[in-house]
DNA sequence: GGAATTGGACCGTCCGGTCGTTAGAATCCA
DNA sequence: TGGATTCTAACGACCGGACGGTCCAATTCC
């Protein structure tokens, strides 16, 4: 099969290359392969899915899902990997943005409330912890998060040089807004009263001026 | 056998019953299996901790954890029942002292995490969303995060009524700080810079102040 | 008509759980 | 006191079911 492929690649195609060989539907229908998986992923676990669950979600049997995928693995890759994307752009933007300490915290907080409220996001979360899929990747996704953790330190850091930001620990600071950002995999319900921007909007505000009321005006 | 049994249970005894013969280790065996189990639940998950996994770690085979344990879903059982002992406290505790609304958010946020920051806890943070053992047993412990959440969640709206907390969505506070709590679970390390009760003082001062600097005096 | 899809039946493995057995310590009794 | 008895604690071997994954034939559709 291997060497097929990379003959067909090089010399004499035995595909024509930009003949396309697959039906127009076949990208819909792994996506939503994908989408499934990472609903039940989300609500059941990892290893508590079976591939019959899946197929089963969708109508068709155990086969037909291994037509779109390569195996289990595969599809919580694709998963993560599409979470992932948006977590690294929030990382990027908070980090790279011309504001202060605070402000920088405040978009890091909002943006990355809406990209973990997904399947995906619940997903990647839940199986950060658990184990799930290939080792490797997993080490690297768990590298991920601590490396998000680490930026957000960083930036209140930085917003305690700047002023904007009161002294405290930032790691342990990091750490609570970090937690409750994710801990919004446990509880957010599309259907629910709020939607992740406002969900965002009042971690900041908590965040920022604290519990207590403030006596300044 | 059941005959000779129950022959032996009426007339004349054949076996004295209670003469039970003492067995000193066997308590601290089983509470050696309990932690182990619990320590590696922790690390790798439910679902990936066979039973050969435990009884490795305590260098005996699998028949033997079977005698002191039914099977392995009471493992987990133990496992969470440990935690939830000091959980339940933390609430009681919260909510019946005599202080303001905001006073007691503090109270539940330091000694949360200090109860939370086990092997125990770790274990029941993990298995509560990823299914593990029996089902009515998940709903039961899934049904009393959410009321310690309702808890704290009253206990913040208590201190916006008393004037001890700045007005703000208690719904919303009470997810924050009690996602930021139990994600400690998630990268709390015994042999790092910070204990349990170090961690929960930050988190008290952070949700407290914020992170803005306050100008009043 | 041939490639794109799909399903029925099946395989191998892993794992929770059980069975029968046994070494040896503790206890009993002649 | 020493042999017979009884119980603890442990093990090796095995079972049955579940689940990931595969084969191949059937079917559908451009």
């Amino acid at each position: 099969m291997e060497s097929e492929e990379s003959r067909g690649q090089s010399a004499t195609p035995l595909w024509r290359p930009g003949r396309r060989r697959r039906a127009p539907a076949y990208d819909i229908k792994r996506e939503a392969v994908i989408a499934t998986a990472a609903r039940l992923f989300q609500e059941k676990g990892y290893r508590n899915t079976t591939l019959n669950d899946i197929a089963a979600a969708l109508n068709v049997t155990k086969p037909t899902i291994y037509y779109y995928v390569q195996n289990k693995d595969e599809i919580l890759a694709e998963c993560r990997a599409r979470v992932w994307g948006g977590i690294t752009k929030v990382i990027q933007a908070a980090s790279d943005s011309r504001k202060n300490g605070r402000e920088k915290v405040e978009l890091f907080v909002r943006s990355y409330a809406e990209a973990i409220s997904t399947d995906y996001g619940k997903c990647l979360v839940m199986t950060v912890r658990d184990v799930g899929g290939a080792e490797a990747e997993l080490r690297k996704y768990r590298q991920g998060l601590r490396e998000a953790t680490h930026v957000l330190r960083d930036i209140v850091a930085e917003g305690i040089r700047d002023g904007s930001i009161a002294p405290c620990d930032p790691r342990m600071a990091a750490f609570a807004m970090y937690g409750a950002l994710n801990w919004i995999t446990y509880w957010y319900d599309p259907d629910g009263p709020s939607n992740p921007s406002e969900i965002g909007e009042e971690f900041v505000r908590l965040f920022r001026t604290g519990l207590k009321p403030r006596l300044e005006r």
